[in-house]
DNA sequence: AAGCGAACCTGGCTGC
DNA sequence: TGCAGCCAGGTTCGCT
């Protein structure tokens, strides 16, 4: 499911049941996602208040009255579903039963505001830990994280200091979670056709020998910001099955201009372009070769 | 150092 | 219907 978008989504709807609310009880159903859960970590979230939930890139972060932090990663297929008292839902709902179980359901929390919390991962790329909030910054997932893109910091400047130098094309910079944190292969071809660029360009090329940002580095900045903002406000995009916390879908993909749409026609006004796919550092880039140089 | 491909894992879809 | 092959929203490792 999740990039920047989805992953704000999911912490939007779990915000409500989580924040102010007890882990009541903490239910591992195997030892390991892509890495094992850390050494009795049922345990050690039992009892524990959320002071609060946040977000640092793809990252989801619960905040401990113990002043430890939950770090929680979606990994491709990963996804959370809020199951709430049965007395609500009716026969052929979205939402199932509390207690219900499925297939690659792997934790499940029950929290003290009465919602039961259920993690589940097909495909167990995702990942949670648990870490004390003074050693996150430098912890191996954020020591070398790049910029937030929804943050202050974040404009043409620091985009310009980012890529200058770099031959590597801008799609797999702008996927380089070092770099600009939070993008992933949806959002990168969003954004690039939005700024009229080409995902092939090496990424310097969108500075000046001065460092400082071409038009089209202003133009990717803003693109950037713009579709993530949208993609946000839309609950994120629900490909294949997945659905947001509460069973809803996002609405996002209906919004794509690239992504998925291989063979169809450039939205662009005025362009009479083709989308097509081609393959860099192993995933597809969707794009369009009349508007985006 | 930077950049690229492979690996991790499961499921869904396409085409024969 | 069955099965092989390909593809998938991410990250990390290892090789050049």
């Amino acid at each position: 499911m999740p990039e920047l978008p989805e992953v704000e989504t999911v912490r939007c709807g779990l915000a409500p049941v989580m924040e102010g609310a007890i882990f009541e009880e903490v239910e591992l159903r195997r030892p390991d996602l892509r890495i094992p859960f850390p050494p009795r970590f049922a345990k050690r979230l039992q009892g524990k208040k959320v002071v609060g939930l946040g977000r640092r890139a793809k990252y989801l972060l619960a905040d401990l009255e113990d002043s430890n932090v939950l770090i929680m990663h979606l990994g491709m297929s990963g996804s959370f579903r809020i199951e709430t008292s049965s007395t609500e839902v009716s026969p052929g709902s979205l939402r199932s039963e509390r207690g219900e179980r499925r297939d690659h359901d792997h934790v499940v929390f029950q929290m003290s505001s009465g919602a039961e919390v259920v993690y589940n991962d097909p495909r167990r790329f995702g990942l949670m830990d648990l870490i004390p909030r003074n050693d996150l910054e430098t912890s191996k997932y954020f020591l070398n994280m790049g910029v937030e893109p929804l943050g202050n910091a974040f404009d043409d400047t620091a985009l310009a200091a980012l890529l200058a130098g770099r031959t590597a094309p801008l799609k797999a910079v702008l996927m380089d979670q070092r770099i600009v944190a939070g993008l992933g292969n949806i959002y990168v071809c969003e954004a690039l056709w939005r700024a009229g660029l080409s995902p092939e360009r090496p990424a310097g090329s969108l500075v000046t020998k001065t460092g400082k940002p071409k038009a089209g580095a202003r133009r990717l900045a803003h693109a950037i910001r713009d579709v993530l903002t949208a993609a946000i406000a839309a609950g994120g995009s629900s490909l294949r099955d997945h659905r947001r916390v509460d069973g809803e879908f996002g609405y996002f993909q209906h919004e794509f201009a690239v992504y998925n749409r291989e063979n169809g026609p450039c939205l662009l006004p005025g362009c009479r372009g083709i989308i097509g796919r081609t393959i860099q550092s192993g995933r597809s880039t969707f794009h369009c070769t009349v508007c985006q140089h």
